[in-house]
DNA sequence: AATCCCTACAACCGCGGGTTT
DNA sequence: AAAACCCGCGGTTGTAGGGAT
């Protein structure tokens, strides 16, 4: 279902993300915002393109995501959409919160494009067959993972982090991320909070491990809060001072919380931050 | 138990459009 | 005006998972 990790010529890799690659993302993005995603790989230490850092936190990584089986209504409004629109996914994932656009298109040719010109072909005779409107979906090992997560995040719910006034930094930006730059980059940041929680799941042959990322990881940062979300630009001063104008982040908190950070990694800060997390925070 | 085959979906690729230089 | 850059979209592919035989 994934595929195999490999690199290609310019040592880019490729293929099924690993849980160190999600959490620096997640790390990097959470806390710095997605400014530049061409440059982002580079400064959250991740041999990826920027396109395929896009990709994983626009669908898998940002939080407010739904995963797992689709409702009846949900379904009825991508067949709805899609005999309306076509096949302009982004636009019909703009009508289903916490559904992506990759998402839907999946669903559409898997289940969902079956089912319709099944029905449209056979008109009213399988309108009465419910096996054949709604075939039996397969549970698979990850939509129990995923459910058994939600189910877990309902029953023990993370507080609700601090957040400052510190996060509004928009005056922070340095003089080489203009403001009136960021639109674009400011837009994929989703303040959508409809949904419900953020799980990866990985299969991942070489270590032969399925483990989540889901919301202990946010928790973790909630955790780590007394530092973490209280001081925001605790690099700010290395920042000002220094000639270098993407300084490396302090990692002496960090590490603790990903350990897969090792010493030679390095996360650095671009030339502002975003004071978008509350749509990440708002579970 | 082993193998085959189909399904689901994560991820890649190419392209077009918008913005900046 | 045009080149360069970046982002987002849609099509497509590769393969793990799991049912069928």
């Amino acid at each position: 279902m994934v595929r195999t990790p490999s690199c290609d010529k310019s040592g880019l890799r490729k293929g099924t993300w690993t849980p160190e690659e999600d959490r620096k993302l997640i790390a990097y993005v959470t806390r710095y915002g997605c400014w530049n995603w061409r440059q982002l790989p580079r400064f959250a230490g991740l041999a990826r393109c920027g396109k395929s850092c896009r990709l994983r936190w626009m669908n898998y990584l940002r939080p407010n995501l739904k995963r797992g089986n689709y409702t009846k209504e949900e379904e009825e409004t991508i067949v709805r959409l899609h005999e309306e629109l076509g096949n302009r996914w982004s636009a019909i994932a703009a009508q289903l919160p916490g559904r992506t656009d990759n998402e839907i298109k999946n669903h559409w040719h898997t289940t969902l494009k079956k089912r319709f010109n099944h029905k449209s072909s056979t008109g009213t005779k399988d309108a009465k067959n419910n096996s054949s409107d709604h075939p039996i979906k397969r549970v698979t090992s990850k939509e129990k993972e995923f459910e058994t997560n939600l189910k877990n995040l309902l029953i023990n719910p993370p507080s609700p982090p601090l957040i400052l006034e510190s996060s509004l930094s928009a005056s922070l930006l340095s003089p080489q991320q203009p403001a009136s730059s960021d639109q674009s980059q400011n837009s994929s940041i989703t303040t959508d909070n409809t949904a419900v929680s953020s799980s990866v799941s990985y299969n991942n042959n070489n270590n032969n491990h399925n483990s989540d990322i889901d919301m202990a990881l946010f928790e973790a940062y909630e955790a780590n809060s007394g530092s973490f979300w209280t001081e925001p630009f605790f690099s700010d001063d290395l920042f000002m001072s220094s000639d270098i104008s993407v300084p490396m982040m302090d990692l002496t908190n960090f590490e603790a919380q990903f350990p897969v950070l090792d010493g030679d990694e390095e996360i650095l800060c671009p030339s502002g931050f975003y004071d978008e997390f509350e749509g990440l925070l708002n579970f």
